[in-house]
DNA sequence: GAATGATTTTTGATTAGTCAAAAATATATT
DNA sequence: AATATATTTTTGACTAATCAAAAATCATTC
């Protein structure tokens, strides 16, 4: 049985691979997402490209094996299933639960989590709309828009968004910023480097294109 | 921070030291509660003494300090917790849940705890009828007596089952042995050394007093 | 194309937790 | 008391995960 650090290092692999859109990730990213040094990164690296978890290229970079990607998967869907639970059985805030679930994604049994699956209706995404895999390790992968490729008057609704720390989350949820909203694209203006929109039944707001690409929406 | 094996360190010695009734644990038992081999015991007892968790007398044995005490009984709580939990609103089976909160003890938050606690209404006992232990370190000590030491004609309820086994759990939960149910000592014969009881709206059953002394009552 | 800077790998050490087996100590038995 | 048995402690060794700092390699830039 994989430890639990092997679990967040394929984790955090398979989540470096999907944010650099493709190929091989450097171990620079991978020591900076593990927060540890680089040399305890190619050690780690090392052991699991053994144990065929990881396809190694020295002085270039890492990815997941097909073994390596489904245990990623199985951590993922762990992650996002008790981070849902937390929100809707628990009453926790979309905040704090990513934290919360760093720890639980290691403890909790396939017993449990298929019970808790089973409960919140065999849910699709979390609460930040991150998809969760099936138990079989596969990921919806639908095509969404980020708010700052949206043009002026462009009509959608909120469906993502891509950031775990809690002053980004408190802040898009007290400006009703969040996963299932209708917004409407005010103004998108290049030059100002800012978007404009409007929350259906909320004040409008004005964040920068750099909060803007954490927020994915489906076009209306 | 205590890691997850300091914590079930501590739980165990707790536990050991419940049973016997008293004073100083052996080494011997704690290696027999915790699996490992007597000499990693010795070992890891005089760290926990280093840190002020135990009082360690060599050769003889070893106790809870307050605070190690302290730290055992909020472990103890958390895997209480989990296992009401477990059962009343994921509703596993009371057979399951001691091994599953084994893993999930050192992985709740004390956040979560408390949403725990909150949902289950503060409970004071957990599905086997163990006590929790309160947020503040103090456990209910209530008196309670075995099934092996009932008298026939005896009317009682049953409140607490002491052995974690899926196997034993399981043949009791068959036979109507569970906290709550009213049951009558038919017959308790010393020189048979069974116990028949009945409980209630149920087959009476005989077993033996082994098994009667790990399943206690509240006289009625 | 050599020098500079960044990244990666290697090396040597450390910590937590563990075991097996030898040595020491305590307990029981005759 | 002397021996046998059981328990505990010590010793030496191992694994997983980590770090700091030196060495190697790669990428740039002048």
């Amino acid at each position: 049985m994989a430890t639990s650090t092997v679990e967040d290092y394929l984790k955090q692999l398979y989540l470096e691979h999907q944010k650099t859109e493709n190929a091989l990730v450097a171990m620079g990213k991978l020591a900076d997402a593990m927060r540890v040094a680089p040399g305890t990164v190619t050690a780690m690296i090392k052991t699991l490209g053994e144990s065929g978890l990881v396809q190694y290229e020295p002085q270039v970079g890492v990815k997941l094996t097909h073994s390596g990607e489904q245990l990623a998967l199985h951590v993922l869907r762990r992650h996002r299933l008790v981070e849902l639970f937390l929100v809707k059985v628990l009453e926790l805030d979309w905040s704090q639960v990513h934290e919360e679930a760093e720890q639980l994604e290691h403890a909790i049994s396939d017993t449990v989590l298929e019970r808790i699956d089973h409960l919140l209706g065999r849910p699709s995404a979390d609460p930040h709309g991150d998809p969760i895999p099936t138990a079989a390790g596969r990921v919806s992968r639908i095509r969404l828009v980020s708010l700052s490729k949206c043009k002026t008057g462009q009509h959608a609704q909120i469906a993502r968004v891509i950031d775990q720390g809690a002053g980004f989350l408190r802040f898009a949820e007290g400006r009703g910023l969040k996963p299932g909203v209708e917004v409407v694209v005010e103004q998108h203006d290049e030059l100002a480097d800012a978007v404009t929109v409007q929350p259906r039944d909320q004040a409008p707001v004005t964040i920068g294109t750099a909060a803007a690409a954490k927020i994915f929406v489906k076009a209306l």
